[in-house]
Parts: structure tokens; sequence; C-alpha cells
RNA sequence: GGUCGAAUGGUGGAAUGGUAGACACGAAGGACUUAAAAUCCUUUGGCCAUUGCGGCUGUGUGGGUUCGAGUCCCACUUCGACUACCA
């Protein structure tokens, strides 16, 4: 028999199908292992080899926990609510259902070939009404708690207006957008409204009036990780910011949580650093300065307090409402210009521009602390969204200060002793400090950091301030003027909103006749007919974002088909969270943040059993495309190989990889590519033509894509799966290289020939050799070790030299194949399970028992040691095994090598390090 | 600018502080074959020696710790990822 690929894989996946090998239940006999894939978003593209390089490594983890007695839960389903789907609506008027459910199947294909073991019984899509019930569910549940600081929970928003009623904002302890001050009867002569507008101010999700990052070229509003340098991720449109009323949901208040518990999760330090930076935890103090002439109090946020006898000048970012309350008569107008010509800059504009600008507005404040009457002026790059949108400004240690205080000709006081701020601010927190001696306190002479404490303390004891700790994570916007996401549960009853009873859930997305904007404006939900709940009230416009379907998916796996909660508590009892989670780096500030958010306010309902939603985080690395190059005489159709091309002028222009082998360009299929290229003639090197290639992101637009169906098609899924797992660590970034492709292909060949001579079985009963029991065991160990420590591609190299081991040994012993099988059953299931039925199994493979490997046999006879002299200068010697280090250290003396090495000189010292080195210091 | 990570042959990559370069690709040579494919064998970091079994050198650069450093520490160079006017 010779291997087969095709045959073997497609009749084993229909086994597997068939016989349901994967699916999983509930079963509290068995330890559970849950692990995740992070689901796809499915796009009109397909897959590329890069998508599987983390399903791949999944599914050989899972396959090996399920070997080792686990009941593992390994799902999988479609992220499939997105912006694609809905511009492609847009264009051709197709439904985006429509669209996304022809990709779902596209990708499903794709992913059956490759053979994963998911249970496809669990799957979920986000925009199934079934599976959005429950995103819109823990909506209202935002929306009917907030978040209490003293118990560090969230709670019933109940229990805050009865606080109102007796004690009006008196003694709460809430998350807030802003500070409110009134008293229980104030609260009780509230109308509706101003009821409504006073408890969105603590709820968790709120309607706010918030500044938000609007691009108008997609048409809808975008979260802080959707921005990247002033442009839209998808799509890279320009952004910019404006006043909105959008729903919000009040991820800040768990910032403290969200940073403390991070330190519980098994994630790579980079990731957790990513979050820690993201959160943005700054401990530092708010300080109030006077106004000269005026009752107003600014307040501050600064880190660093000690520098207060260095501030020169104060600003305010153009949005404060401070600058209104400041601005003196005479400044008003260049003040309003200032403010106008921010406005219309986008955050691009913005961030491109570089330059100092800023405006006077013609007062002045009190430094708290010297007294000293200092300008305030308005500059852009002071933020509005951050800390208090004021700040006290030290030109001195601060180099944006600095830059603002050149421009504008202010005082620069130097604080630190010995720093020269001649050419620029000096920023660093160190040094002792100087010229910083007021009234009531004076810090000369102490070191910056106790300097920063006894300012604190100061203005605390003094009540001009007082220790605040500040977070960058903001909250999060989850409006979206847009069609293809879940609609709101809200009505709108005079402009108050409401939430529909959970009874009324889902509710479904209605049906519109063209998926834009409407003429007056509002979201395409707009067009929606009877767009209104059974009373006549209207319903909210907005949809959610990409992450609200994202945020709670793996709970939902445990228990897809549940209609009375989002996870039932039996199996959130057993299932608990994901033991391990893979996927890419690029949702740390996004998806990582929102569903560890989303799930811990699951948390303080009681609604799930745990506080973090993925124990272990695996990212895998990108697999970049190789693009490849030919290059054409400038002005001819006439393409120069690779190594002669600098003796002509030439273009290069990218060509499809896929007539592209080991940089070797097949001719004829090039001139079959395209029509211009029918007549192309080529100077060649050797008689072949070479391209060039460089290291590009996987795109149609660089030909570089290259289908996984292909690999299937030609060498076969397990070879695939090998060679991703082959290529190098699962964790690391690196390009797409069909180079080395055949030498896992011949592997399994060499595999199948252990089994099979023609037709004929070689497998045996006979007594296996010592050699072969130890090349089975050393790979017994090392691939056990490898899965645990996710270093996959060393496990490959393993099953290589084990098989040429076995194959040089004659070893045809069912046994010792056995094991083999067992072990290579993650990695290339089909093969595996085809020759495990070859030998007489009547069982599947996934269900056999993980081996165990036997010291015994790894035990060596003999033991190589490595003689050095002042650890240079080497020969080997071998001894027995158990020859004690004293017995080894007398023969190597004895030993001929030695006597010329020492040649007189005295022996200072022997190092033995057993079964490895032995180091004779001499001199 | 900040944070984190990386740097090893022609290539992808291996190496609990202990004989660097496993394994694979590619390349060169050979066997089988009328020929090709497939398969198998040998060589393959560099330099020198190659009718002697060897010698020298070598993990981005410069220092340090150690009997011994690709691995640990310090500084630098280059590259990558994330983030960015966060006071």
């Amino acid at each position: 028999m010779e291997y087969k690929h095709k045959d073997i894989e497609q009749r084993w996946q229909r086994y597997w199908k068939d016989n349901k090998v994967y699916k999983t239940e509930t079963d509290s006999t068995r330890p559970k292992f849950y692990i995740l894939d992070m689901f796809p978003y499915p796009s009109g593209a397909g897959l590329h080899v890069g998508h599987p390089l983390g399903y791949i490594a999944s599914d050989i983890f899972a396959r090996y926990k399920r070997l080792r007695g686990f009941n593992v839960l390994h799902p999988m389903g479609y992220d499939a609510y997105g912006l694609p789907a809905e511009q492609y609506a847009i264009q051709t008027g197709q439904h985006p259902e429509v669209t996304t459910r022809e990709n779902i199947t596209r990708y499903r294909g794709q992913l059956d070939r490759i053979g994963f073991c998911y249970d496809w019984d669990r799957e979920i899509r986000t925009c199934d009404p079934q599976y959005y019930k429950w995103t819109q569910w823990a909506f209202i549940e935002m929306f009917n708690h907030y978040f209490d600081t003293a118990v560090n929970k969230a709670m019933p928003i109940k229990n805050l207006e009865k606080h109102f009623e007796k004690y009006g904002s008196e003694g709460i302890n809430a998350a807030q957008t802003k500070p409110l001050n009134f008293t229980a009867e104030e609260w009780q002569y509230m109308d509706a409204r101003q009821k409504s507008d006073t408890l969105m101010n603590y709820r968790l999700a709120y309607l706010g009036n918030t500044m938000v990052n609007w691009c108008a070229k997609l048409g809808t509003v975008l979260a802080n990780d959707e921005v990247s340098e002033g442009v839209s991720i998808r799509g890279g449109y320009p952004v910019e910011q404006r006043l909105m009323w959008q729903w919000c949901l009040r991820v800040s208040a768990y910032a403290p949580r969200l940073l403390d518990d991070l330190e519980k999760l098994e994630w790579s330090d980079s990731i957790k650093e990513t979050q820690r930076n993201w959160i943005g935890r700054s401990e530092g103090a708010e300080m109030q300065f006077k106004i000269k002439d005026s009752d107003v109090e600014m307040t501050i946020f600064t880190t660093r307090a000690d520098t207060v006898f260095g501030v020169t000048f104060m600003v305010l970012a153009p949005e404060s409402k401070y600058v209104d309350m400041v601005t003196t008569a005479d400044r008003r107008e260049a003040v309003e210009a200032y403010r106008n010509e921010i406005k219309h800059k986008t955050e691009r504009e913005r961030m491109i521009d570089k330059k100092v600008s800023g405006v006077f507005t013609g007062a002045y404040a009190i430094n708290p602390l010297s007294g000293k009457e200092i300008p305030v002026y308005v500059s852009d790059y002071v933020l509005a969204g951050y800390g208090t949108g004021a700040i006290m400004a030290v030109p001195a240690h601060d180099s944006r200060d600095y830059a603002f205080a050149r421009h504008f000709d202010l005082p620069v006081i130097p604080l630190i002793e010995g720093a020269d701020v001649s050419e620029e601010s000096f920023d660093a927190k160190e040094g002792r400090m100087i010229n910083s001696d007021g009234p009531e306190l004076n810090l000369n002479g102490m070191e910056v950091k106790d300097a920063i404490a006894a300012t604190k303390r100061f203005i605390e004891e003094k009540g001009i301030g007082k220790v605040k700790t500040n977070y960058r994570l903001r909250d999060a916007i989850f409006s979206r003027q847009r069609y293809w996401g879940e609609p709101f549960p809200v009505y709108y009853k005079d402009g108050i909103p409401y939430m529909f009873d959970e009874s009324q859930l889902p509710l479904q997305l209605p049906e519109i006749d063209k998926y834009l904007p409407t003429e007056t404006g509002e979201p395409p939900l707009g067009r929606a007919k009877n767009w209104q709940t059974a009373d006549g009230y209207p319903l909210e416009l907005n949809t959610m974002p990409g992450f609200a379907g994202s945020s709670a998916y793996y709970l939902r796996y445990m228990d897809p088909h549940n209609d009375s909660a989002l996870v039932g508590k039996e199996a959130n009892d057993y299932w608990r969270n994901v033991d391990l989670y893979v996927g890419g780096t690029e949702h740390a500030t996004g998806h990582l943040i929102y569903s560890r958010f989303w799930n811990k306010f699951l948390y303080d309902l009681g609604k799930v059993c745990e506080n973090e939603p993925f124990r272990k985080l695996i990212n895998q690395g990108m697999i970049q495309g190789r693009s490849n190059f030919v290059y054409r005489i400038k002005d001819t159709n006439k393409f120069v190989s690779y190594n002669l091309k600098k003796d002509y002028d030439v273009t290069p222009i990218h060509v499809d990889v896929n007539i592209v082998t080991n940089d070797v360009l097949d001719i004829e299929k090039f001139r079959g590519w395209r029509p211009e290229y029918a007549g192309a003639e080529f100077i060649l090197e050797e008689g072949k033509y070479v391209c060039g290639y460089a290291v590009e992101k996987m795109s149609k637009s660089m030909f570089n894509v290259v289908n996984p169906d292909d690999i299937v098609e030609r060498y076969g899924a397990d070879t695939l799966r090998l060679y991703e797992m082959f290529l190098g660590p699962v964790e690391q970034s690196k390009p797409w290289d069909t180079n080395g492709i055949d030498g896992v292909n011949r592997f399994i060949k060499k595999l199948w020939n252990l089994f099979y001579k023609g037709d004929m079985l070689l497998v045996n009963d006979d007594e296996p050799s010592a050699e072969s029991l130890k090349s089975i065991h050393k790979l017994i160990k090392k691939v056990t070790t490898d899965i645990e420590g996710f270093s996959y591609n060393t496990s490959v190299s393993a099953f290589m030299i084990c098989v040429n081991e076995l194959t040089s040994q004659k070893c045809h012993n069912r046994a010792v194949l056995s094991d083999l099988l067992v072990l290579l059953a993650p990695f290339a299931p089909h093969v595996a399970e085809e020759l495990w039925h070859a030998i007489g199994n009547d069982t599947t493979v996934c269900d056999a028992a993980w081996p165990q490997w036997n010291e015994e046999y790894l035990k060596e006879a003999n033991v190589n040691y490595a003689v050095s002299f002042n650890g240079k200068a080497r020969f080997n010697v071998s001894v027995a095994a158990d020859m004690p280090a004293s017995e080894v250290e007398k023969m190597v003396l004895a030993h001929e090598n030695s006597a010329r090495w020492i040649e007189g000189k005295q022996i200072r010292k022997v190092i033995v390090v057993p079964g490895k080195i032995v180091n004779i210091v001499v001199g």
C-alpha cells in the first residue's frame, strides 16, 4: 500500500464526523480542560496559511490532553458581525447576512480539511439571535448596575436610588462620570428626566455626551483600540474628535481590578505589560490653583508634586471647562479663534503637526506654595480626557512644557542640582532638589522621591490638594452608527432611554432597504420600518460594536443551547474558565480587556464562578507573506533573472508566489498568468529564471497569499499541520516559506515505510531490541515535555529522528509502533488513525492512552565526559554510567592525554560534573 | 519619546551555565535507472591541513562574573513588536 493522503484524510474525517468522535459532554467524573481559539471573523478572502497556525497548535494540545484522560472542551465559532460585510453590502446591496453565511461555509470547509477536533455541535455565531440575546441581556444588566468603590464590585442601581432618597449624593461610593452634589430633597423634586440624567452618571452602561473618535469615511465612531496613529485600523481613514451622545461602558471603574488581577494570569510578560500600559495607572496628586482676582479654582493632576516651585505657567486643554471660566474679555476672541482652529483639525493632523501652538487666556493663577503669579495658557498638547484637562507646567523638567516655554519665551527654573536646562529639559526623576524654598515648605536638599512624598503630605494637610491615582484606561464607547451589529434593547419615552424586559429578548435586527445612513444623517436603522415598540415608542438607532459579541462567547460555548441563561450554573461550575487561550497579540488592548471586564461584571453578579476568563494565554506569531519578484527591463517586455539584474535598469514586479517554486519561476505559467506577459522574454541564469523575494504582510495585492487548501491538496493535511509546527516556535512571527515542506512530507512517507513494504504489512510481535525501546522512550519523554512547553517544532524534529532510528534498526514491533502512533496522533491525526487501524486496533486512536516513558530504557551504559584544561583544549573519555565522580577523576588523570596537558604544572582544582565534563585547572 | 523582545551557517531553526550549529531545507558528490522522477549513501560554519587520524577560529560589538558564557551582568549597535503629547 502506498501513502495516499487524500483517501486517508477524507476517510477519517468522515469517520470522525459520522461517529461524533469529538463530541464533548459535561462529565463530572473526569477532570476538565477548556482550550479555546480566538474565533475568526469570516472574511470574504477565506483562510490563508497564516490563520491555522494557532488553530493547529491548540488542536495538538487538545488532542494531547484528551489522550491524557481529560474531558476536553475545544469549540469553534464565528465573530460574524463586522464592517467588511456591511461595506460589501453597501456596494452590492447584498444582505450582510447572506455574504456572512457564505463566508462561514467557506471557512468551515477549509477548517474541516485540516482535520481539527472541534465539537461543532457547540458552534456559535455572534449574529445569531439566540446568541446575541445574551449580549443584549448583559448590556441591560450593566445599565441596571453601578460600581461601588467601597465593596469594589458592581451593585444594583436600585441601591443607589434608595440612597439618594434618604441621603442625596452624600456618602456614596460610586464610580462616576463627574462629581455631583445634591440633597435627598433635591432628588425628590427631580423630574423623571433629571433623575434619569443623574443615574446615567453612575450606571455601568450609560448614555454620555463624550468626546469620540469620529470616522467620517466609515460613518461611525470608533473605540480607542480601533484607532491607531490618528487613522482607523480598518481602512486607514482619518479620525477626528467630536462630542456626541453615545452609549458607553464604564470600563474605567474596573481599572484597578483589571490591573491587579493580571498578576494571577499565566500570560506572557509582554502582553501583561501591554495591558498595564494601556490601563496606565499613575500615582500623583490633584492640586488646586486659585485664579487671581476671581473665585475660580482650577484642579490639576501631577505625578511630580515636587516640582511645584518650578511652575512658570499653566495650560488648559482647548475643550476644558476652565477655559470659559478664566479667559479675560480682551483675550476671548483670540482664545475662541484658537479653539476653532483645533476643532477643525483631525486627530491625525494634530499628531503630524508637532509645532507648538497655544494662546494666552489673559488670566493669572497663584502658585499655592510660592505665592507667585503665573500666566494661564490654552494649548492642544494638553488632553481633555486625561486627569483634569489642566496642568501645571514645569518647563525645566518636562520636555513638552519645555518646548512650549521656549516658543512663548516663558521662564525656566531648574529644580534639580546639576541639571543643565539650557538646551533641553531634565525629565529624569532623580537628583537633589534646589530652588524649592517657599514660605511654608522647603524641599531643598531632598531626593526627588522624598520631595514628592513631602509635598503630597503638605498639600493634604493644608487642604490644597489630595493624593490621587489616575488611570489612562477610558470608558469604552459602545455605540456604532452601523447596520450589521447587535441592536440595543433600548427604547425612548420623552427622550429618556428605557430597557426592554429580559423576556422580550432577543430584539431582532430589522430588515432595511439600503445599508446607508438616512438622508437626515441618522444611522442605517433609521430606515427600518416599524422600528418602535408596540406602544409606538422609538427604538435606539445605533448598534453595538464588534467587541460586544466577542466579550462573553467563551462562556456560551460551555452551554450553547441554554434558553434560560447565558450559561447554566451546572455547566459553568464544571467548565469554569478557559484553561488555555490561543490567539494573536493584536487583541491585547481590545478584546482581552473587554472580555476581562465583561467577565468580572458577570462575576460580581454571581452569574459566573471565575473572576478571570482566560487562565493561560499563548500568542501565536503572525505568518507573514513571502513575496516573489520578477525584474522587467524598463520599457520592454523582457525580464532578467535576479542575479543578473544589476546590469540593467529594471522595475521589480510582484509575481504570484503560486507559480514560483523555490524562487524559480515557472516561465510557461507566468506567460499564461496575465495577458500582458504572454509574449514575455527572459534573460536566464543557468537555464533558470530566479526571482527575488521580500517578507511582507500576506495580502492579495502582493500576490503572496497561500491557501491552505492548495497545500492540503498537494501534500495532505498532516503535512500542513506538521510543517506549520516545524517552521519554528509557535509564538514567533515568520514568513511562510514552502522551501522545507518536502522534508516533512518525506518524514510521513518514511513513517509509512515502517509499516508497509508494498502491500505487505511489516508489523510483528518480536521482542523489541534495547535500542528500539530506547528510541521510542526517548521520543515519549521529549514529546511529552515539548507539548507541555509548547515547543512543537522540536517535537517534530524528535519524530524525524525516531523514525530514522527505527528504520535503521529495522524495528517493526507492534508495541513500539503503537506508542509512536499515539504520540503522533495530535500532530498528524489522519495518518496516525489510518496506521492505528492497520495494525489491528478497532477503536479510534483518539481514545488511546498516552504512553509513559521508562527511565530504565534511557539509561546509558557508558557516558562521555568532555575533559578540559583551564576550560580549553578537550578530549573525550567514555566511562561506565554508574562510575562515581572520584573514580572518573582518577581515570581522567591517568589518561595519556592528561599527561600531555599537565606537563609538570600543578593541579589546582578538578571539577567533575556528573555525566558531562571534567575540567582540570592547572597553573 | 516610552515599554517589551530579538540578534547563532547559504536558509528555517536546536542547544537545564558544561563537546555550539540538533532536525530540516538548499547545495556538492555518488549509487540505482536507457533516461527522468522517486529512493538511498557521503560531505556541508569559516580558515589551514587533507596519504595521516588533526589544528586554529567561531553565536551582532566592547567589557565583566565563572574553572567554563550563545546562555548570567553592564554598556553599545542593529532589527522587530506594542504604544504614543497620559502631565
